[in-house]
RNA sequence: GGGCCUGUAGCUCAACGGUCAGAGCAGAGCGCUCAUAACGCUUUGGUUGCAGGUUCGAAUCCUGCCGGGCCUACCA
């Protein structure tokens, strides 16, 4: 048994996330957090809301709500539908919380004792109509390049030409329209991470085991260009951790709050102290997960995330971690793998929030169950390159492999053992056609078990799959409709065999589709639900004279009428 | 512009220097009738983007060309 930390990336709190967003963070660190739960692991699996920075506040304003209760109320939104979506966080914490605020100005005072934050006084454009500075991509103008009208003050999304607010033509604030800018000098306090270079690359350069995405992105900001730039990690803004070294005011930033790329992943930390005081925990209930000094040596450290995500993760949330351990008195947790995603697209174009394209993880819940959904978003996650959601390839993978492979074996078990044997787990001895399914399936699941170790969720769910194709093929092979007229009690040996290997297959998919998974055990009337070590053994875990019943369709297929009136509603604003 | 990834059967992907390049879906045929018109078996289909090179041997390594995607640092 290990000791296993997963954290996901944090939804931004700014409204509900499409499928998108879920596929490359949440949904497969929850699929590994089960599986490893399953098998006998300690894991603690951490989210919380990412709750920081303009467009919270920007958000907050346009629904006319004080930004603090703005991000309580979509807090719990994103909350249920997590739960909606089966998401087995042992704790969705707030990157607001006063955990992750207190551990947020202490490693910046760490950061500052060991000489890596500097104050650099810079100069940002201030909006006095918006009563804000603006951040380069919330002022728009004319690009001075292309002559695009629309372009943001990072950069012409016409031209693609890296710009600067000052370079624009007209330049107005996105926000109001306002064209009373102005340039006013400001101190921010910069993480020197450039110094940390070598030592970034060094350790990078052990990771030889974690995919190329993730590498790839973080050699590229170290050595591009003139190398890792040092970051600021405080802004002008009202709704932020103000900015304190550890519990000292900070002379000259007062009225400051970090940046929320600073924060975030500190909230890894604080959502762990969070669940600590909520479980009762003591402070080393959090420590003994993050301290490598009080009790966290042997952790295990994974994170999840989208590639957009890769350098937080890779560069500048390490960066606060080996400052902070630099003098040796503290031993903060490195992650240990990351695991990152490419992009999913959808019906060949980009999901779109502001056009309404794509499928939202509310809407997504409207129409049909958690199961369906992860199991089709596994089966084609983007680990290799980008993915393609289309309505036809939903369609069919749900109804192929949920419908037909699993739902239906399940169906025709229950269903003939009810009409022809009875509704009891019946007696009999197991032959050759049993130990040699039971021959496949040991190999399978040494196979299904080697995917999901390594997290390759598309393979695992490929095997996963032929696990559940082995039983159609047992019963067919077997034909027990045959026997139950000829050989009665080959017939009961044959309905004993399968009603164990539904509860193999609710035992294995638990990690994909939870809610068909206890459906599964319910009809069986079983709890016991532990990993199998032992094929043979584990499809004959079923008493002899135990009730089951007939379960409810698992899954309904989706027809083609249905499909079309998805494909139609969610094409977004023509 | 620079960097990274990628181009394999109609579609989605495997094979990551070595037996006839595999699987699912879709298509075709047969079988079964327990089951959500479900399942099983068989089968059609690829000069692995193009052109060179390295090697006893290349989808796999190298070079060039053509095509697709992503990133390029203060939105998160």
């Amino acid at each position: 048994m290990s000791r296993i930390l997963i954290t996901s990336a944090l939804p931004y709190i700014n409204g509900v996330k499409h499928l998108g967003n879920l596929v490359g963070s949440q949904l497969p660190a929850d699929v590994f957090a089960r599986y490893m739960r399953a098998r006998g692991n300690e894991v603690l699996f951490i989210c919380a809301t990412d709750e920081h920075g303009t467009p919270a506040e920007l958000a907050a304003a346009a629904a006319g709500e004080p930004v603090a209760d703005y991000c309580a109320r979509l807090w719990q939104v994103q909350k249920d539908l997590a739960d909606g979506f089966r998401l087995s966080f042992d704790h969705f914490g707030r990157s607001s919380s006063p955990e992750n605020h207190r551990l947020t100005q202490h490693f910046a005072g760490r950061l500052a004792d060991a000489g890596l934050i500097s104050e650099v006084m810079e100069k940002q454009i201030y909006s006095p109509a918006d009563g804000r500075f603006l951040p380069d991509r919330y002022i728009t103008g004319t690009c001075p390049n292309c002559g695009y009208p629309r372009a943001r003050g990072d950069q012409c999304e016409n031209c693609t030409k890296q710009l600067d607010p000052t370079d624009l033509i007209e330049p107005r604030s996105a926000i109001s329209g306002s064209t009373d800018l102005e340039v006013r000098e400001t101190k921010h306090l910069y993480l020197r991470q450039s110094l940390m270079r070598d030592e970034l690359r060094r350790w990078i350069g052990t990771k030889t085991d974690w995919p190329v995405l993730s590498t790839s992105i973080a050699l590229k900001w170290l050595d591009d260009g003139d190398g890792l730039q040092d970051r600021g990690i405080t802004r002008d803004l009202d709704w932020g951790i103000p900015v304190k070294r550890g519990n000292e005011e900070w002379p000259g930033m007062e009225g400051k709050v970090f940046y929320v790329w600073f924060d975030a992943p500190i909230e890894y930390i604080g959502a762990t102290a969070e669940w600590a005081h909520a479980t009762g925990r003591g402070e080393d209930g959090w420590q003994r997960w993050w301290r490598c000094d009080l009790g966290a040596a042997d952790v295990r450290y994974l994170e999840f995330m989208g590639k957009d995500n890769v350098p937080f993760h890779t560069l500048s949330f390490p960066a606060t971690i080996l400052g902070a351990n630099q003098d040796g008195r503290e031993d903060w947790k490195l992650v240990d793998y990351i695991k990152s995603f490419n992009y999913l697209n959808y019906e060949g174009g980009k999901f779109s929030t502001s056009e309404g394209r794509g499928v939202f993880m509310d809407q997504a819940l409207d129409i049909l169950p958690a199961d369906y959904w992860r199991w089709w978003l596994m089966s084609n996650v983007p680990e290799g390159s980008d993915s393609n959601f289309t309505w036809e390839s939903f369609q069919a993978g749900v109804n192929k492999d949920l419908a037909d492979v699993l739902g239906n074996f399940v169906s025709r078990v229950t269903k003939f053992a009810a009409a022809r044997i009875g509704t009891e787990v019946p007696e009999g001895t197991y032959g050759p056609a049993e130990e040699a399914v039971i021959e496949e399936l040991t190999r399978r699941l040494a196979a299904y078990e080697a995917a999901m170790d390594a997290i390759e969720l598309r393979k695992a769910s490929q095997e996963l799959r032929a696990i559940w194709v082995a039983g159609n093929e047992y019963l067919q092979a077997a034909a027990p409709w045959t026997a139950v007229k000829t050989d009665p009690a080959r017939a009961a040996a044959i309905v004993r065999f399968s009603l164990n290997l539904i509860r193999l297959y609710a035992v294995l998919s638990q990690p994909f589709v939870p809610d068909a998974s206890a459906s599964m055990l319910d009809a069986l009337g079983i709890e016991d639900a532990h990993w199998p070590t032992d094929i043979g053994a584990a499809l004959d875990m079923l008493a002899t004279g135990a009730a089951f019943s007939v379960p409810d369709v698992l899954f309904a297929k989706i027809d083609d009428a249905r499909r079309e009136g998805f494909e139609a509603r969610f094409a977004g604003a023509a």
